[in-house]
DNA sequence: GATGAATGAGCTTTCATTCAT
DNA sequence: AATGAATGAAAGCTCATTCAT
């Protein structure tokens, strides 16, 4: 080889801050999952959208399915952390499910990636069961928090008799997994405000006009 | 070789009934679209489960997206005539809400891999958008559908003001596909019949214990 | 099955002259044959061109090789007859080559797949061994054809000394094969004409002008 | 397990040259599409002359038709590299030509594999409509290399009038595919260059004997 | 004589993963 | 820490061929 030519040089880039790598392979993987799902996400995808090779991945991850867990750990945590602290100085149920619905648009138009995510873990977890076993025990937070305040609210008779914590846990799963689909499919953001607007006055029973005259 | 093993004849197969075959191919692949997705649903397992080879599949569908929009459209075709028929007695928008609840929560009992199939093909239409193109046409179904309830109990003074047709429509939107994505994923009958209750009473503005006084 | 229904009779169809398909179904070989060549040509393509099924095709041949031998062997016939008819009137061989460019020129402008087929015959004998075989005995033909007027030309001192029949021959052959990919690849039928009449000036010595000045 | 398989190990290879398989891969792949032609050339044929695995392939060219065009390129630059170098030094056109058949004769027996793949390209652009569009840019300067000599002959009055310079393109065109056609499909170098004399004397106007006297 | 269902082998291509350097 | 050459398994798909009807 000619002495002159300029090769790109092996080994450890000098400039680049370690641990930096990781962060961006792990934004960089959250955003692919969301967007396009685990199957269409290949390592190729990620390595070029980090800039280095799909061989470097496996310096931070084991496997692909670890790369997915990472990424999911980290939108679960700052998905709930926002939430927690959405609810944490509300007092109602009904001011609880408020201020989770609107972080939930908030959410969705700064982070996109982060809701799609949530959108589609579940169905990755049916699809490759070897993502089940290692999401279960993540997607337990998710389950705590809402059961949580619908336990409370059920006890401190914020809701109907009739409706069980089981119930409300189960309704609000509804609401809340079906919001965060539609908030991944329509980009549009008034729509979204909209909406959310929308399930708020349905909590409050205000949906259907004069329902006494019925 | 395996004594045992039973060698497939060549040529055409004695004593199968024409028209049975294609119909278990579009029944075994709707299961798998539905239960694992598009991308993990390949063309053996399809195969496998009708007890044909990969080849065979190429008898009836042109490809494997054609076989998708086969059992989409058969989906669909059986879903959306349940639902049309089930409102069809009812006047009031809360009457036809509660009635698609209602069929929804039949069909995900009876027939669960049609809900499975509902969820799923909007997330598939944007991972594969040469599925989009022939899924739009077939969708705008669904759409209408919806569409001309929430606009007919617009127009009627059903809902309250402030909500438009456009908002009601999302909002349903949002709690259908929650529903299905529930009642894709959680297979206790009596949980999926409760939370069909509840989201009744959600419309009827009765969740919340007394409204009037807050 | 509804007895009503008009099916498609089953067996052999009453109103197709026995013979007739065997016809068409070289004919339309002979043509996707030269047009794309063996590989390319399936067995479906031929069918469909035909309007039978691809399972017909084997009560006529007992394989695809074989349908390619045979349309090999119709174009062999006419080819190489009209190229007998057209030397034997002439005495020289400079009459005689003459007329077999203009034959030729006529054929690939009448029946373009003839020209096509001897064109790829070479090629698709060393591709698939298995042709060799059989294309071999047939292809004895042409080869005798030229042997013939080649070592009559040179026994009745027609051609310079020094060459010799087969050198004649091979030369010929230059310039038939040459002759028949240009006139496979060129549609054009004057610049067809004119080749040919340079190539017999060509042959008569007047090409490169005052060679004597030199 | 036949203990005595070598079993290839996974990962970087120790001590292969880079840049050496990419030149082998496209040597062995010039070889296979010269003397089989495109479609019989699979990829499995060339990986296993090259002795690695058919995905690798992948590493070098994006699809099999990069492949075809890389190893075309390549034949294409030495093979014109060679006949323009042949003809530099001549000033007549009677001198060119004879250089160039000279040049094919000696290509044709120490790199058979050039002249067949020289011969093939044009069928193979027929067949092939996807491989024709790259090819059609690399083709020109075959075209531009024979226009020039031909243009430059006519001008400068070295051949008989009435012979426009399109005609002696094409002449040369189907004396040359003829040679090739020949020098790929018979072994005999010395035939080759008996044939090669002879079109020499084709174009010196000497092949027929005494053709004044007629 | 012809259909149409089906096979089995093989094709091009993709991809997660490995590992010498 | 990172590259890049390579693997092996599997994917979607095509095709010549077979054969009960």
């Amino acid at each position: 080889m000619n002495p002159l030519a300029v090769r790109k040089k092996l080994g450890r880039p000098c400039s680049v801050d370690p641990g930096e790598t990781r962060k961006r392979l792990i934004l960089e993987a959250r955003r692919l999952f969301a967007e396009i799902g685990y199957d269409a996400t290949t390592n190729r995808l990620v390595a070029d959208a980090v800039g280095i090779t799909t061989g470097a991945i496996y310096h931070y991850f084991p496997s692909k399915k670890d790369l997915y867990i990472a990424a999911f750990a980290e939108v679960q945590d700052m998905v709930y952390g926002a939430l927690e602290a959405a609810v944490v100085n509300h007092d109602t149920f009904s001011g609880k499910f408020s201020s989770i619905l609107d972080e939930l648009a908030n959410i969705s138009t700064s982070e996109p990636s982060f809701i799609g995510f949530v959108v589609g873990v579940a169905a990755e977890s049916q699809r490759h069961p070897e993502l089940a076993q290692d999401l279960k025990s993540l997607r337990m937070r998710t389950v705590m928090f809402l059961h949580e305040i619908c336990e409370e609210a059920v006890s401190k008779g914020e809701v109907n008799e009739g409706i069980t914590g089981q119930v409300l846990h189960d309704m609000i799963d509804v609401v809340i997994s079906g919001l965060s689909r539609f908030s991944h499919v329509v980009n549009d953001a008034q729509r979204r405000r909209d909406v959310v607007e929308g399930l708020k006055y349905l909590m409050a029973g205000s949906v259907l006009s004069a329902p006494a005259v019925r």
